[in-house]
DNA sequence: GATTTATGAATGAAGG
DNA sequence: CCTTCATTCATAAATC
C-alpha cells in the first residue's frame, strides 16, 4: 500500500468522518476504561501524558458519550430554502431520485448543496410533517398496535 | 463557516500509514481491555455512562411476562460496535448464517443483541459502504473551483 | 454565553 | 439485495 511514494492521498471530508467515528468509539471505550480503574483502584487513572491541546480534552465533560471534533453540517441558504418549500408546497413532496439530481444541480447555482442534501431535507421535511399533522385523519383509531411502519403515504415516485 | 469553505486535508503516504498503525493499535488494546473485563467480571461490559441517551441499557426483563411498550431499537455498545467493525473490515462483510450466530453469541457478552441485528447490521453496513465507495475518485483535485464536491455524491448509477 | 429549540444527518429495521 | 421509514443524535440557530 505504501509504495505510491511520490503521490499524496487526498482525504475527503467524508474518510476524515468516517476516521473521526472510529477514533470516536476508541475514546469512549477508554473512557469507560478509564472508570473501571478508577472503581477499581479507587484513585483516577493518570495520563502519562496530558492531552497537549485538546479543546475538549478537559472543561465539558462530555455527559454520556463522547464528542467529536466538529462537523460542519449544510444548512440551506434563504434562497435554496425557498425553492425546497416552493417544490414540496406543489405536492412533490418525495422526489424520485433522478428529480432530487435535478434539484440540487439547480440549487447549486445558489450556493454549496448536494444530492444528500437535498434527499434528507425532503426525508425530514415529511417525516416532520407526519409527526406534527396526524389531525385531520377521519376516524382513524389505531389503537391496538403501531402499525409498524407499514404504511407509507408518501411514496408516489417512481 | 460552512458554506463557500473547501478545505481539503492532505495527508503524506506516511502520515496515512501512521494513522493506521495507531488505530490499529487502539482496536487491538481496546479488544484486549474488554476481553479483559469481561473475564475479572464475567458479565458485559457495560458502565452506567455508557449509552448516552440510549436506555437499551436497561435491560431489565419485562416484568409481568407481557411485553410492554418501550420498544426501543438495539444499537450497539462500543465494544459491540469495535468487534463488528473489526470483522468487517477483515474482509467478512457478508457473514453466513452460521457466521452471525456465532458473532451474536460473543457479543452477547458484551451487551444485549440478537441475531437478527448481528444480520441487519452488516446488511446496512454493505449497503452504506456501496453508496459511499464509488464516489472516491483516486487523484481527482477538482480544482477549488468546483465547489460541490466536498460531501456525498450520493449515488445514482441506476 | 449558557440553555433551549430547530433541523441536518446517521442508523436500525421493515418491505419489496 | 435495494429502498424507505421511524427514530435518534448532534449541532447550528435562536432565545434568554
Amino acid at each position: 500500500m505504501a509504495q505510491g511514494v511520490f503521490h499524496f492521498r487526498v482525504m475527503t471530508d467524508e474518510q476524515m468522518e468516517v476516521l473521526r467515528k472510529q477514533i470516536s468509539v476508541y475514546a469512549t471505550i477508554c473512557q469507560q476504561l478509564v472508570e473501571m480503574h478508577k472503581a477499581i483502584y479507587g484513585k483516577p487513572f493518570v495520563h502519562p501524558r496530558t492531552c497537549p491541546r485538546n479543546p475538549h480534552c478537559d472543561s465539558s465533560a462530555t455527559p454520556g458519550g463522547h464528542k467529536m471534533a466538529s462537523r460542519q453540517r449544510w444548512s440551506p441558504t434563504p434562497a435554496q430554502l425557498l425553492v425546497l418549500e416552493s417544490i414540496f408546497d406543489q405536492g412533490n413532496v418525495a422526489p424520485s431520485k433522478q428529480k432530487v439530481k435535478e434539484i440540487a444541480s439547480e440549487l447549486a447555482n445558489h450556493g454549496q448543496i448536494s444530492e444528500t442534501n437535498v434527499y434528507n431535507w425532503f426525508q425530514n421535511r415529511r417525516a416532520r410533517l407526519k409527526r406534527k399533522q396526524p389531525a385531520a385523519m377521519p376516524s382513524n383509531q389505531m389503537g391496538s398496535s403501531e402499525a409498524a411502519g407499514s404504511y407509507d403515504p408518501f411514496n408516489v415516485d417512481r
